[in-house]
RNA sequence: GCCACCCUAGCUCAGUUGGCAGAGCGCCACUUUUGUAAAGUGGAUGUCGUCAGUUCGACUCUGACGGGUGGCUCCA
């Protein structure tokens, strides 16, 4: 693996340490493997004991202590049958030794300190030239977490505890800081804050339901997709959220993705399942007709919530969920329509993140793994062509992608946009699927230009990916403050004595009656208080109405975002608010 | 599902070695009529996540279960 971050030998010496720490208080701990992260390193250990963050701080200080005795690593290159002895009893190791050997790669080990403080690692190196230049004030253990040995779910799952590591003390105290304002973020917590959702133990886990302020958001971005979509030629349909279970065998998911499809069975032995995904029911609507042509490409699209029994361990609030509507679509188009179809979507993606002001994504192509060939339908020379269509596509248009290999649907290749959350995990958002499997499945045709039939290709699309999710990101994306568009409240009347209130009323019932969503602050508080509760609440703007407005017959503007706006007219406040709105500024 | 940690009022959180359940905010009532981020007084609110166990006695100790957070794995 190649290390681009200039902190990797630190973080990476580091590690070592910690293992040398570990080994020292855990006698019996076998140590497997200690890598750098981007924000410092972890070390996988096999433990008896129960480490918990409250051993932390002995660690740590184990690691201080024989940090001291620490300068330069010391590289030895040893045999094979060396390092099996020196090694032995260590199976992690010594897997690792025969992958070594196997690869007909040198096996390098590393000692670091002297005498009882003597620690030596089998390991690649990309340690410090000296290790007294490191900061030990520098570095802090962040948390332990259970992974499993070489990721596989099947072997033993292992203690890894991780470390944080910066050049500087300030470095890292600036991260912990920076952290802590990120979690202010957290859709969760500004979730229950204003009210927007609420996750009940009874409904179940993974299964969040919107409330009043929050479905407003999801309502505005449903019709806002809604609308481009049917603008740029979509059809929208509608299906059931249960079929048959053959449909689903016909597909291919039944078979790959059972876990995610409990069955139910009728009183004839039918048995049905929830769908978790539009696919194959809008396949059928597409072989309900005979299709030309003349009148591809077809977009079926349709925002519906689809059911998956998602590991109870990945539930997170609205970003991973049982639950989830897609913004979904399928295109039924031509082979010579593939590249200018997929540009129609890189063009609504492209207005989609610019208007909610998203820079900062990641495009990953994701390709077959080329050593697991039988996990995906389809030929060879079928995946070659859809993977090198779609790479083709993203070059021409001009940005930075990676391949991701082994991270294809079952039936084709994808392009999948990821979105950072607050604490920088990211998240899948629109995906673009490229399909000439599902197809043959479904004997998808259309009648060419010579009569004949021939077959059609599809492309599965969903631009928000679900709205769950999409509201998750935008949530911590604005942390909290929506755009004037999106708010659940729009403006608050506040009238600043009783006797305000008739007054305050018409302006009220006035924004009302043109459609904007107006709270009218009446109650029984003083002027302070009412507008620090529009502003905890994150409303965009609230309109002071006092004996000055009354008397000028105007209105006091003010802004979340930029303040004092002076006053004006109720006639050029509509104005303002209407066109704000409708240009989702 | 697996690993670690967490769960006390609507919210944020105190609660000592096991001995009568607490604060601030919010809520309700009254007073106050207010000009830009918290007016005053009073009041109500809890099966201390649930169920067992240990104990004279459990919010406190133990176990199981449920839920949450962060990882691991998975993600059509």
């Amino acid at each position: 693996m190649e290390h681009t971050d200039p902190l990797h030998p630190l973080r990476h010496s580091l590690a070592h340490l910690l293992g040398a720490a570990v080994r020292e208080l855990y006698p019996t701990a076998l140590l497997s493997i200690g890598p750098s992260t981007e924000t410092g390193f972890y070390y996988d250990f096999d433990v008896p004991e129960t480490i918990s963050d409250k051993d932390f701080i002995k660690i740590e200080n184990k690691m201080r202590q024989l940090g001291k005795s620490w300068a330069e690593f010391e590289k030895n290159e040893i045999s094979y049958e060396d390092a099996k002895k020196l090694f032995a009893g260590n199976s992690y190791k010594l897997e690792l030794i025969e992958e070594i050997h196997a690869k007909g790669e040198s096996i390098t080990t590393y000692t670091s300190g002297t005498g009882a403080s003597q620690f030596i690692d089998l390991c690649r190196g990309g340690h410090v030239e000296n290790f007294k230049d490191i900061d030990m004030n520098a570095f802090k253990l962040e948390r332990v977490a259970g992974a499993y040995w070489r990721g596989n779910e099947k072997n033993k799952m292992l203690t890894r505890v991780y470390g944080l590591a910066f050049e500087h003390k300030v470095d890292l105290e600036s991260y912990i800081l920076q952290r802590e304002e990120a979690e202010k973020r957290d859709h969760k917590k500004i979730g229950k804050e204003l009210g927007l959702f609420t996750i009940s133990d009874l409904v179940g886990k993974g299964l969040p339901m919107y409330m009043p302020k929050g479905n407003i958001i999801r309502s505005e971005l449903e019709k806002y997709i809604r609308d481009k979509k049917e603008k740029l030629g979509y059809s929208f349909v509608t299906v059931p959220h249960i079929a048959k279970k053959e449909l689903y065998i016909r597909s291919g998911h039944m078979g790959k993705y059972d876990a995610m499809m409990p069955t139910m069975t009728d009183e004839n032995g039918e048995e049905f399942v929830m769908k978790a995904m539009n696919c194959p029911h809008h396949f059928e609507i597409y072989n309900a007709e005979p299709h030309s042509y003349k009148d591809l490409p077809l977009r079926l699209a349709e925002n519906s919530t689809v059911y998956r029994n998602e590991k109870s361990g990945e539930l997170s609030g609205l970003l991973r969920v049982k639950n989830l509507t897609q913004d979904d679509t399928h295109h039924f188009i031509r082979p010579d329509q593939i590249k200018s179809e997929i540009e129609m979507i890189f063009g609504l993606m492209n207005e989609v993140y610019v208007l909610f002001g998203f820079n900062d994504y990641k495009i990953e192509i994701s390709v077959r793994d080329p050593k697991k060939k039988e996990l995906y339908f389809g030929s060879d020379e079928i995946w070659e062509k859809a993977e090198s269509i779609l790479i083709e596509s993203v070059k021409k248009w001009g940005v930075q992608y990676s391949i991701e290999e082994g991270e294809a649907a079952f039936y084709g290749p994808k392009i999948d946009i990821r979105v950072k959350d607050s604490i920088g995990r990211t998240w899948q958002l629109t995906t673009i699927q490229l399909d000439f499997n599902q197809p043959d499945n479904f004997e998808m045709d259309y009648t060419g230009e010579d009569g004949k039939k021939h077959r059609v290709v599809v492309l599965h699309v969903a631009i928000f990916g679900s709205f769950e999710r999409f509201m998750g990101i935008l949530i911590e994306h604005y942390a909290g403050n929506f755009p004037l568009w999106l708010s659940p409240v729009q403006v608050t009347v506040i009238p600043v004595r009783e006797t305000h209130n008739v007054y305050a009323k018409e302006v009220f019932d006035m924004l009302k009656t043109a459609g904007i969503r107006a709270n009218f602050a009446d109650n029984n508080e003083n002027l302070g208080k009412k507008v620090r509760a529009a502003k905890n609440e994150k409303i965009p703007y609230w309109i002071v109405v006092g004996d000055k407005e009354i008397e000028a017959n105007k209105i006091t503007l003010e802004s979340r975002d930029v303040g004092q706006l002076g006053q004006i007219t109720t006639g050029e406040l509509l104005e303002k608010l209407m066109s704000e709105i409708k240009e989702k500024k």
